[in-house]
DNA sequence: CGCTTAATTGACTTTCCTCAAACCTGGTGG
DNA sequence: CCACCAGGTTTGAGGAAAGTCAATTAAGCG
């Protein structure tokens, strides 16, 4: 993932990548308060993360794909204020964040990385508000397809054909729906020619269409 | 702000918090696509920032208050991908991110500050992603003033009473509402004796009736 | 003091949620 | 191999919540 480093340098940092994890679907790869040690690159696989109100109820707040990264925000408090579950079998490469840490202290480029990497994060949540600040369920699930579909197509994969791992209940949590909204919207879609869905696999078919119905029909202010 | 520092250290820092900037309400502090070049620590006053979509619509994404920063998400982009604009007369401290960066690589202690800060950001956000997950309009209202509440606290401020210095249509658009939702829920908080409204002035009446109304309310599962 | 913009309130409509039932799908065991 | 079961998903009917449209009141500002 790290671009623009030297040689010497990405040796270096392939000391720090070594360590592999494997989860089987549904399994934590850190739980609500466990310490902060690593980060954790998603090599293959996908993960939900969540945090848990006060109140005790549960909020998806990411999905996070293959080439993606996961537990940056456990730096600020120590500990991680969420926790993150394979929706699928997955594997992680390990980052030891003290590690990265010092060798970030002895190489500017690295650091750079580092923050482009914490601010990348920042920009995509700030994406996920737009998302979420679609009043309509519909735009909301069609600017979802969208938004996985080009994290998909930014890492290499297909942009028009892919998995759906998460299941609905999780979508519809993400999105500040129900799951019966949630699936009623993929049938209309479907009906409409916008995506063809075959279980958990999803074909989009008409991207621009779907745009439209994740942009447009927000007839608010255009500040 | 920074803490941990030495004494030299903070010397050396306060080189580059030298500049100061005015605002007056409804000045624009950064445009969406202006280059990254500051960041912005709020001194007094406060901001709006938001996303243009790419259909035109807007998303207001942060309420930045007094001690908060402003500015971060534009770092790996290389600029700004929304726009902040001032709620009233407000003043920022002006940072120069590369003299910051500079500096940080070699003072191990403003580095982590530095992380701190990203981190502390992200972990904010996902605070956002829990408040907007409050399916009722109720709940997310009710989040939001105790978010806020909590952060004026958190600078020493006081918890209780404070200025929404924002307009009811950003709060709307901030939560996915409408403007007109927003009013008639602040009049029904106001006459069920949970907040007291003299404009934009807002005193909190009775934070632990408000605290419920932002839990629970979610019969959702326990995850 | 009048003008403009923001906020509130009301009546009505639409959207989405709730509750409930039926339907797949994958895994298990007879 | 097939029946059965459990979880997830889909679909339907009815109701509650929030949105829309429109009118009124309040608040800023020159």
């Amino acid at each position: 993932m790290p671009v623009g480093l030297g040689d010497e340098d990405i040796e270096r940092l392939e000391q720090v990548t070594r360590k592999k994890k494997i989860l089987k679907a549904g399994d934590t790869l850190f739980r609500a308060g466990d310490p902060f040690s690593n980060l954790y690159a998603i090599r293959s696989g996908s993960f939900k993360s969540a945090v848990i109100g006060a109140d005790g109820d549960t909020q998806v707040t990411h999905f996070a794909l293959p080439g993606e990264l996961l537990g940056l925000d456990a730096y600020s408090g120590g500990s991680h204020p969420g926790y993150a579950e394979a929706l699928e079998d997955s594997s992680v490469c390990v980052l030891p964040f003290t590690q990265l840490e010092n060798l970030a202290q002895q190489v500017p480029a690295l650091q750079k990385q580092i923050y482009n990497i914490f601010s990348e994060e920042l920009k995509q949540d700030s994406d996920v508000l737009l998302l979420l600040g679609k009043r309509s369920a519909e735009g909301r699930l069609a600017a979802l397809l969208i938004n996985i579909s080009s994290r998909y197509a930014r890492r290499g994969y297909s942009a028009s054909e892919f998995k759906l791992s998460m299941q609905r209940i999780d979508i519809a949590n993400y999105l500040g729906l129900t799951a019966e909204t949630v699936s009623r919207l993929i049938s209309r879609f479907q009906k409409q020619g916008l995506i063809r869905v075959q279980g958990r696999s999803i074909t989009i078919l008409d991207l621009i269409a779907l745009s439209e119905l994740a942009g447009t029909h927000c007839s608010y202010e255009n500040g």
